[in-house]
DNA sequence: TACTGGATTCACT
DNA sequence: GTGAATCCAGTAA
C-alpha cells in the first residue's frame, strides 16, 4: 500500500477532501479509513479567511496537520492545501480499523460508533492535539491510498453538500461513521 | 488588559 | 430539542 505524499496536498483544497475519502489515516497503532471531510478555503467562515498567527499555517504550508482547540475542550484536526493557495481539509468522521482498544480508552466509551464519528470525537481517538500543529505529513502521521471497505461496497457512493459559496462537504452516504448530526441539521440524511 | 464567541460534544428533558 | 462545559485566538480599547 502506497503513503501519499505532501504533493498529494498541493492541489486545489476540495479536490483534495474529496479525494481524501476513502484513505487511511495512521497515527501509532490507531488506522482509520477516512469517511467524511470538509474543505475550508477563503471562505468568511473560515480561519484560512484572515491572516492571523493562528491562520498562518494554512498560508505558509501544504501537506501540514492544522489543529486546533474548538469551544474550547475538543480538538479538530485539518490538513493544510494549495501550493500557491489558501486552504484546509477538516477530517469530520473515519472508520476505525485497528488500535480499537486504544481508541476505546482516550475516548472512554465502548460504542463504536461513537469513537471516531464527528471531528471531535475523531481526534481524541488518535490522540490528535496541539503537539501535532504544524507537523509535515509523513512520521508522526502517515496516510495510505484509498481503501474501499469490504462491509460497505466496493465503491462507496460520496455525498456532497455546500454549506457555503466555498464550504464543501465530502462524505461515504451509507457510512454509519459519517457524523451524522450536522447532516441531519441541514437537510441531507 | 478585558471581553467575546466558536469548524463540538454530551447529558438531560 | 436545549443548554452547559471550557479556554484560547482574535479583537477592541
Amino acid at each position: 500500500m502506497t503513503n501519499l505524499d505532501i504533493d498529494f496536498f498541493a492541489r486545489d483544497t476540495i479536490t483534495v477532501a474529496q479525494d481524501l475519502i476513502g484513505t487511511t489515516i495512521i497515527v501509532g497503532k490507531c488506522h482509520g479509513r477516512i469517511v467524511e471531510t470538509e474543505a475550508y478555503t477563503t471562505d468568511a467562515a473560515s480561519h484560512a479567511a484572515k491572516l492571523t498567527r493562528r491562520s498562518a499555517l494554512m498560508y505558509e504550508t501544504f501537506g501540514h496537520i492544522y489543529v486546533y482547540l474548538s469551544y474550547g475542550m475538543y480538538y479538530c484536526s485539518n490538513f493544510t492545501c494549495e501550493r500557491d493557495g489558501i486552504g484546509a481539509v477538516l477530517i469530520r468522521a473515519v472508520e476505525p480499523i485497528r488500535g480499537l482498544e486504544e481508541m476505546r480508552q482516550r475516548r472512554r466509551t465502548d460504542e463504536i460508533n461513537k469513537l471516531t464519528s464527528g471531528p471531535g470525537r475523531f481526534s481524541q481517538a488518535f490522540g490528535l492535539d496541539l503537539r501535532f500543529n504544524g507537523k509535515p505529513i509523513g512520521r508522526q502521521l502517515k496516510l495510505r491510498e484509498r481503501l474501499y471497505s469490504p462491509q460497505i461496497s466496493a465503491s462507496p457512493r460520496i455525498g456532497i453538500t455546500k454549506a457555503t459559496e466555498l464550504e464543501w462537504r465530502f462524505f461515504e452516504t451509507d457510512n454509519p461513521f459519517v457524523s451524522r448530526a450536522k447532516l441531519i441539521k441541514s437537510g441531507q440524511l
